[in-house]
DNA sequence: CTGACGCGCAACCATTCAGTTGCCTAAAGG
DNA sequence: CCTTTAGGCAACTGAATGGTTGCGCGTCAG
């Protein structure tokens, strides 16, 4: 902080460019974080294969407890990255592939933020004067 | 953990399906964990705007420390996001979009094999018997 | 030279998190 | 009925995380 002087911190989110990534950035912070974790990651790579799994099932293709299973689709459903319904005893997750939509789209908006960047330099370094 | 037994971790990346979802589950989950934070993703929304900038100027733009902040560009470093260029008695962060592709990439990916699920989900059930 | 500025390092604290274990409920099935 | 199976709830532990403060070091400017 110190001596950097005034910079009003609204400057941060103008309408200009990266659009709705600082706005909600609290939900969208949650999906990454979601998704920021190998067990989970690979939870819905299997998900993402179709169908519905009940916890058992998912259970079997990680090292970890069922509990440790279910607290991290916990985790992924705050996230609305997962949802599950409930059949008979059992309990079956799917995916809910919105989330993972509008995180994909935010990435997408980076890079693409990040060229135009990147070309506006370069045109700035090539400009005579 | 209990009767969990052996079970070949193996069996978890066939090629069949998932292709490098699973595989480097480690680093790809470090960047989405690297973005799964409200500070971090505003210091990838200001980064991506273009150019360098200094810890001081990026601490300008949060309510934390500066030391806070340069913990968040660490992680940010390692997981290959950001990049650092020593300028003087400056040190300054710009973005590396090389891993943020990366992770576009397996948004991708597993939107497009939800996707093929269910169109596969549907034709069975569409089909007769 | 001297002072201000930008930054790194290290210690420290509170909170969260991943994962476990133990026990309890409820649905099936013999 | 009794037993098995799928899962929920709660408590607990160790490790990681987010954040702070204090201090020291190089660098630039007057």
């Amino acid at each position: 902080m110190s001596a950097r002087s005034g910079k009003p911190k609204g400057a941060v989110h103008r309408n200009t460019g990266l659009p709705a990534i600082v706005r909600s950035s609290e939900t969208l912070a949650n999906v990454f974080a979601a998704l920021g974790d190998p067990t989970r990651l690979k939870l819905v790579a299997v998900l993402c294969a179709g169908g519905a799994f009940s916890i058992a099932q998912l259970t079997a293709n990680t090292e970890i407890s069922r509990q440790g299973v279910t607290k991290h689709l916990q985790v992924l459903a705050e996230a609305g990255v997962v949802r599950d319904l409930k059949l008979g005893r059992e309990r079956l997750w799917q995916l809910e592939p919105g989330q993972i939509e509008e995180a994909k789209r935010t990435l997408e908006v980076i890079g693409r933020e990040w060229d135009v960047a990147l070309g506006k330099l370069k045109t700035f370094a090539e400009s005579p004067q």
